[in-house]
Order: C-alpha cells, then sequence, then structure tokens
DNA sequence: CTACTATAGTCCGTTATGCGGATCAAGTTA
DNA sequence: TAACTTGATCCGCATAACGGACTATAGTAG
C-alpha cells in the first residue's frame, strides 16, 4: 500500500509525498482510525500524527475528535470540485456505466489515463452477487496492467505503445513476478485486432477477468477506458464477445457527448 | 491569498500547509503558470518549485510542460471523489441552484460549513450581466462573513453562535478593519426574525450584496447554505422578500431530498 | 479490582531535509 | 543588442522534520 519505498529515495521531497500518501489512505479508508491509518501507511507513530496534525489544519483532513476518526475533510472535496474540468467526461460516462452494470450484472468501471498509467474513477455494481474486488476508485496501474490499461496501449500508436510498455518494464516486473512482459503485447495485439477490446484474464488477480475498450477525447487523444470486470466463470470468450457490444456501443456514446458538450479532458497529460 | 502569515507561527509542520496553499492556488488558478503561483503563494522561487515537483510526483499536480502550464491532477481529482460522501448534499442541490439563478437572474451559490467557517462549494450565474466576483468555488470565510455564514450562525442554538463569533473575532477583524461585531449580531438576529434569512449588505465587498439561507442535515445538524447574491441596486428592500420566497423554497426542497436519499453529509464536522 | 493489550498521544536529541539568497538560462519586448 | 520578465538551478546553512522510546487512555480478560 505505502509507496515504493525502494533504497535509493531518488531525491526529491519526502513530507509533501508521505502526507500524499496519508491523504490517499484516509480517502481509501472513508473513515479510519489511527492505528488502521498506521498500518496503511506503513508511517513511523509520530511521522503519521505530525502530518495528520497538518493536514487537519489544512482542512484536507477531517478529524471527529469524539469517535476518533480521521476522513477527508473540505478541502479535498474543493480541490475535487477544480479539478473537475479536467476530468469532465467521468459526468458524462456516468449513465453508460450504469446501464453497463445493468445488462451485464457485472461490475463496470471508468478509468482515467495518466501519464504511464491508469487511475481508476468510477465502479458501478451489477446485480450479480458475486463481484471482485480487485479494482476500486483511487486504484493506479501502470499501463499494460489490467484491462483498462491494456485496451489504452492497444489505442495507441503502435511504437508508442511498446515504448511504454517497456519504460513500465521494472513497474510490471514488481507487482507480478511471473508476469511475462511478451504476454502483455500479445493481449495488446489481439486487442487491436478486436476493434479495440482488451482483455485481462486474471492478470491482477487469478480468477478475476475483465474486458474494456479506450475512450478518445474529440481531439483523439486518449484520455481513458470503459471496463466490465466478473470472475472467471463468467467471461467465456462467448460472453466477452456479447459484452463488447454494449461496452463498444457505450464507448462511442461518451465520445459522442464529449463532442457536443466540451472543452473536455483536453487538459490531460500524456508523460512526464 | 496567501494563508494567515501571522507573526507567530503556531509551531506546527509548514511544509504540507504550504504544499496545500500551493495546491489551492493551482485549483484556483485552473491552469497556471510558474509566475502566477510565485505571486498567489508568496513563496520564494526555489521553494515553489520543490513543492510543485512533489506535488508533481504524487499527481495531486500536472505539468504541461510544452504549454508550461500547472493544473490539478488526478489524485486531486479522486481525493474529491473519496470525499463526496462527506458532501453529498451538493449533488442534491445542483438542480435548485440552477432555478434560483434563473429566476433570479442573479448569482446562487451552495457552501458547506466546515467548523468555523464556511466554504462555497458551487456557483450558478444567471443572466444578469454584472455579477459580484466577490465568492468563488473554495472560498472560505469565518463564521459570521458572509450571507451564508451569518445564516449558519442565525441557524445555530443561540449561545453557540456568540460563541462562535466571539471566538472568531480575531479573524474577523483582520479581515475587516472597520468591521463592527456588534452589526454582525444584529445581523444574525434579523435572521433569526426573518424565517432564517440572513443578508449581507456588502460586508466583504461594498456594493455586493446577498441572502441566504441555512441548510440542515436529517439529524438537524446545520451543515451549510444556500445564497442569492447580486449588486446592491439589485437588492432592495422589496426584492430581499420578493427573493426569499423562492430561497426558503429551494432549502425545504433539498433538506426533503436529503431525508430521502440520504445518509447523507452526516460526517460533518463540528468544531476542532 | 488488577493485569493485560491495543490504541492514541507526547518528548526530545539528532541530522537529514527542506530552505531560500543568489545566480544562471531562456524567452519577450523595445 | 540591451533591458526585462519568467523559469530553472546551486549550494551552504539551520531549522524543521524525524522517529525511538516513553506515557496515557481505553477496552477486555482473568
Amino acid at each position: 500500500m505505502a509507496r515504493s519505498e525502494g533504497v535509493g529515495r531518488m531525491s526529491s521531497a519526502q513530507t509533501v509525498l508521505r502526507a500524499a500518501d496519508v491523504l490517499h489512505a484516509v480517502g481509501l479508508a472513508g473513515e479510519a482510525r489511527f492505528a488502521d491509518l498506521l498500518r496503511a501507511t506503513g508511517l513511523p507513530n509520530p511521522t503519521l500524527r505530525r502530518l495528520l496534525v497538518s493536514l487537519i489544519e489544512a482542512r484536507l483532513v477531517t478529524h471527529d475528535s469524539e469517535r476518533k476518526r480521521y476522513s477527508l475533510g473540505s478541502e479535498a472535496y474543493v480541490l475535487g470540485q477544480l479539478a473537475q474540468p479536467a476530468f469532465s467526461f467521468h459526468d458524462l460516462a456516468r449513465d453508460s456505466l450504469k446501464r453497463l452494470a445493468e445488462v451485464s450484472g457485472d461490475t463496470a468501471f471508468l478509468s482515467a489515463r495518466d501519464g504511464l498509467s491508469t487511475v481508476c474513477l468510477h465502479r458501478e455494481d451489477g446485480q450479480y452477487p458475486i463481484r471482485t474486488h480487485v479494482l476500486s476508485v483511487g486504484d493506479r496501474h501502470p499501463l499494460g496492467m489490467g484491462a483498462a490499461a491494456l485496451a489504452v496501449l492497444a489505442a495507441l500508436p503502435e511504437a508508442m505503445a511498446d515504448g511504454i510498455l517497456a519504460a513500465n518494464t521494472e513497474m510490471l516486473l514488481e507487482r507480478r513476478s511471473e508476469l511475462d512482459i511478451s504476454e502483455l503485447s500479445t493481449l495488446v495485439a489481439q486487442a487491436r485486432d478486436n476493434d479495440g477490446v482488451a482483455l485481462n484474464p486474471g492478470l491482477i488477480f487469478p480468477g478475476s477477468w475483465a474486458i474494456a475498450a479506450a475512450l478518445r477525447a474529440p481531439g483523439g487523444d486518449v484520455i481513458g477506458a470503459v471496463t466490465i470486470a466478473a470472475i472467471e466463470s463468467r467471461m467465456t470468450r462467448d460472453r466477452q464477445k456479447e459484452l463488447a457490444v454494449p461496452l463498444i456501443k457505450e464507448v462511442r456514446r461518451i465520445e459522442r457527448l464529449m463532442n457536443r458538450f466540451g472543452e473536455t479532458g483536453l487538459r490531460m497529460v500524456a508523460a512526464e
């Protein structure tokens, strides 16, 4: 959960990074106790406390002193509001996600591309009672890992996609040691041959499968992806084909909405 | 614009606070150049840079290196999403704000109460071409300053309101030296006699008037306020009465929606 | 009621970390 | 080409952040 923490602390400011980690942990927890955050961040006790005090002072975190619970503060919400213009496609995608969750019975996700990785912005559960919980709002994956990330790669120019895969190799290996990069290339290639619909056959977590298709901003930039995730038994080859239809339909729909309403998510970034 | 910066820095961690300032400045600016942020934060050049680099690494800020522009990053948006449960009344209030801006022609605001102050969450402009720009999303005011803040005070138990006003005296004086606290008490009292509708007769900025009414969560907690702001000439006594009607109506409506849909903004905080 | 444990909060000596004056580099306007 | 504005970098200094160790405060068990 905690950030990389590799031996060689590559130069820069740790305080802010740690504070951001804490913030993220508080957000994921919803209502966190001090001990939860200790575990989640791996920080030493006094350090965590100091950071929390500062974050509270900055109103990024709130402390219910009676219940002894920490949660995100008003400033966190405000920042989200101010950041919204760059993510306006989220609003346009809401209905689509609902419909996809509805027709599939499984879980639909919206992810945004952010540099060399992918962030999950939204999760919409369907009726089927067995759900994969390997992806939730705020989770990030390097490009290449996960259906959304594969779909994004498949939508990028081939050369660029290869470059990114190579650049991400380290990060990818770090997470799944047995992972074979060439397997990813294959999956990307298959996605290209398949109307851009990528398949994640349990790469992140065994038995948790998903298909995804990339989203393009009006300018043509790849800004994210829409995913349908389910357990392996509900992702047979036939069902993949079946689900790909509404998936593509909804992606097109969102793209149409962007054309209509937006100097949209144009402020998206490429790399660093 | 920069945080208080009173002489006695009251102990705690500056790095995080500064980072939060930077974040806020970036958010307000939308797309900021380095120099803009220098001005807005008042930080020394290398300090600002260091903070920005860290914030970028934490994905709280994005840097378009071609256009040399900084803006809020995906993590900022994600945090907003994760904080949403505590501010779900925002969604329920959207339509109301639209209608108020529509019928008045002026500007409608939604504010949230946060401890001893008030934050503006939403701004909705009407058709009338002359608009006050003294309040925008993310702006904070100590309880007592501004129509929303006065409405909140008026909605609180009298003793508590007095206490808060006293506690905030310093902060209030800091902003408007000639401001008379007793004047605020009077305004609060008037609001109580007026169905809870508070008037700000240009306190923050001369000529910029507003009326507001408080919002209560299902439990009865005062969680914010709805405001209509206009230039002085459009806030005659008669028009105040006229606008108070839809204002109250919409507030009631939002409260009804909260009852229906919500383990709502219950996570709101009281003090610190 | 006392011992035990998990969780929250505090002290304080050490030094790594962030600080910022000063300087340089790169575009812009005159 | 000079004068300026904006952006990026150096580097010695001291302060602000660090964290091991300790204390305090529930909550649970014996």
